[in-house]
DNA sequence: AAGCCTGGCGCC
DNA sequence: AAAGGGCGCCAGGCTT
């Protein structure tokens, strides 16, 4: 069953059954409580929701405790058929969409929403919709469209998978990661100090600071400003292309050590610190918004809270609540086991029948030298090319062909400006006219030509990159839409960074949310690839603390 | 003052 | 000769 359903304010709302081409299906329901009448539904039916836009319709229901087990997302699902078409750059949200359905002109464009504007929830969809059409009928009329939009064959399964990960990420944000408060303020004290008001200088940094000035004699020098460092060493006749940590490294000087240290404690406090616990952590819960398919490789993005730049060494503030367990896992090496199957390279294939996989191609071809194998497979992936990688990738191509070509063909389709797609049909976008222009100009010499065919490897090493990486996403949001229906019903998703997942549970249900987690790799794998020899091992481990994984 | 760019670095 | 993909966020510093 089909319902679509358009939020009002006040928790209010409308909803209507429809048929699979869109078309309505029953009567209009209005209701003063929505998530009330959607629990309802869903209890009766489990339908799939129709709406425009997941986090603007879902994070509500969840408030008000109510939980759904499939949707269809109008504008995720347009941003990939436009994608797929070519049309990466269109507007995707729902006055669009209805727009393309109408013929009519397509809306201004709403501009970006204020950095600082409240989100408000249950945000209606616009008040006016083109054509005057009432929002209920445009839900059912583009849902109508995309079904019959000849590419939604092709793109079924990476709907479905993406929808079910949009309901994941709001039941995350929902649940909240665990985050112990006091454990983080005793790291922070322990290793910049006391606490400072925002802006002045915790005791550690300014203490580092000063040792600092005093490895340059006393000069005036700022450590947050890069020119000033790179200067700085001028002057003791140093010379530095940058004040990059790995530079500095290099160096023979006094400065070196305590400029390290203070650029480590300056990250942890701006971007980490007590402002950032202020801001992302109460209740003992941290609840980052995430982007679904906010990256062009399908991967996720997060607004504010640098949700998936959570530093190492604050994991161990990301402890189970009393009586529960965190299940951590990841993926080993899931990038070039994609590579793997996507190429049907056999010999890669049967590496991968090691859970470590760059063991295995190291002591296939480098002779047991893991380092290099790794080297070797990241610059295939990568485009690397720098240093030691041009050898070791010719290694790599000469005993994994299918592998190294396929990626390879991708980077050939980029720098010729053509599209490239992930397993499951996301498509990268098209380069730019700019681009074109710069890489059309061919024949000519000098700077230009140069240009020219620097622009194109650049292109080249993204689409190269977007296959895999892309790939991977398409198997991880499977495993996303797997796994959030099968965990045990105490069990909950509470963090998803790439390929990993945390999920929090009583700690007696930890056990069954191994299994779970386990075999929904083994079935996410099943949809990407079918039977594939390629095997992709999700370790899954229960822990106390984050800190304790891996 | 606000907006934008850059350098830098955290994560995968 | 140099040559690594994708992000978000911060501070500094420039422009408007």
């Amino acid at each position: 069953m089909l319902i679509a359903l358009v939020p009002e304010a006040d928790s209010a709302g409308r909803l209507r059954k429809i048929s699979e081409d869109g078309s309505p299906a029953g009567p209009v329901v209005e209701t003063a409580d929505l998530p009330a009448a959607v629990s309802s539904m869903e209890r009766l039916h489990k339908p799939r929701w129709v709406w425009a836009s997941t986090p603007e319709v879902y994070p509500d229901l969840l408030a008000a405790g109510v939980r759904v087990e499939r949707c269809h997302d109008l504008t995720l699902t347009e941003g990939l058929l436009l994608a797929h078409a070519g049309r990466h750059r269109e507007p995707r949200e729902l006055p669009a969409a209805i727009a393309r359905v109408l013929g009519l002109p397509p809306p201004p464009d709403a501009g970006p929403r204020k950095r600082d504007a409240q989100p408000t929830l249950f945000e209606p969809v616009p008040a006016s919709l083109p054509g005057g059409v009432d929002p209920l009928d445009a839900v059912g009329r583009v849902f109508g469209a995309q079904q019959a939009n000849p590419l939604f064959d092709q793109l079924r399964l990476l709907v479905a998978a993406d929808c079910a990960s949009w309901l994941a990420a709001c039941e995350m944000t929902f649940h909240g990661l665990p985050w112990r408060e006091d454990v983080h303020l005793s790291l922070l004290e322990d290793l910049l100090g006391p606490r400072t008001p925002p802006g002045v200088r915790p005791r550690k940094l300014a203490a580092l600071a000063d040792r600092i000035v005093a490895a340059f004699g006393g000069r005036a020098v700022n450590p947050d400003a890069p020119g000033s460092i790179v200067q700085a060493f001028a002057w003791e006749g140093i010379d530095i292309p940058s004040a990059r940590a790995w530079v500095l490294r290099s160096l023979d000087h006094p400065a070196v050590a305590p400029l390290l240290e203070y650029k480590e404690l300056q990250r942890l406090w701006t971007a980490h610190g007590w402002s950032w616990l202020d801001a992302w952590v109460s209740d003992g819960r941290f609840r980052p918004e995430y982007v679904v398919g906010g990256v062009v490789s399908g991967r996720w993005a997060s607004n504010g809270g640098a949700a998936l730049q959570i530093p190492r060494i604050l994991r161990t503030a990301i402890r189970a609540d009393p009586g529960h367990l965190l299940v951590a896992a990841d993926a080993a090496q899931l990038e070039p086991r994609v590579l793997a199957a996507l190429s049907g390279d056999q010999r890669l294939a049967e590496a991968c029948g090691d859970d470590d996989l760059y063991a295995a191609i190291a002591s296939d071809s480098f002779q047991g030298e893991r380092p290099k194998a790794k080297i070797a497979m990241l610059s295939a992936m990568y485009g690397g090319t720098s240093g030691e990688a041009g050898p070791l990738l010719a290694v790599l191509r000469r005993r994994f062909p299918s592998a190294v070509g396929y990626v390879e063909s991708a980077a050939q389709a980029g720098e010729q400006g053509r599209m490239v797609r992930s397993r499951l049909g996301r498509t990268s976008p098209t380069p730019s006219d700019a681009w074109r222009e710069l890489t059309g100009a061919a024949d000519d010499a000098g700077d230009s030509a140069a240009r020219s065919r620097q622009a194109a490897r650049n292109w080249g090493r993204f689409t190269r990159n977007f296959v895999v990486q892309a790939s991977a996403a398409d198997w991880t949001a499977a495993l996303l839409a797997v796994l959030r229906t099968h965990l045990p019903p105490d069990a909950h998703l509470v963090f998803f960074q790439h390929d990993e997942v945390l999920v929090h549970c009583p700690a007696p249900a930890a056990e069954a949310a191994c299994d779970a987690i386990t075999s929904a790799a083994r079935e996410a794998t099943r949809l990407l690839f079918g039977d594939t020899q390629v095997r992709f091992p999700m370790r899954a481990v229960p822990v106390e603390s984050y800190a304790d994984a891996k």
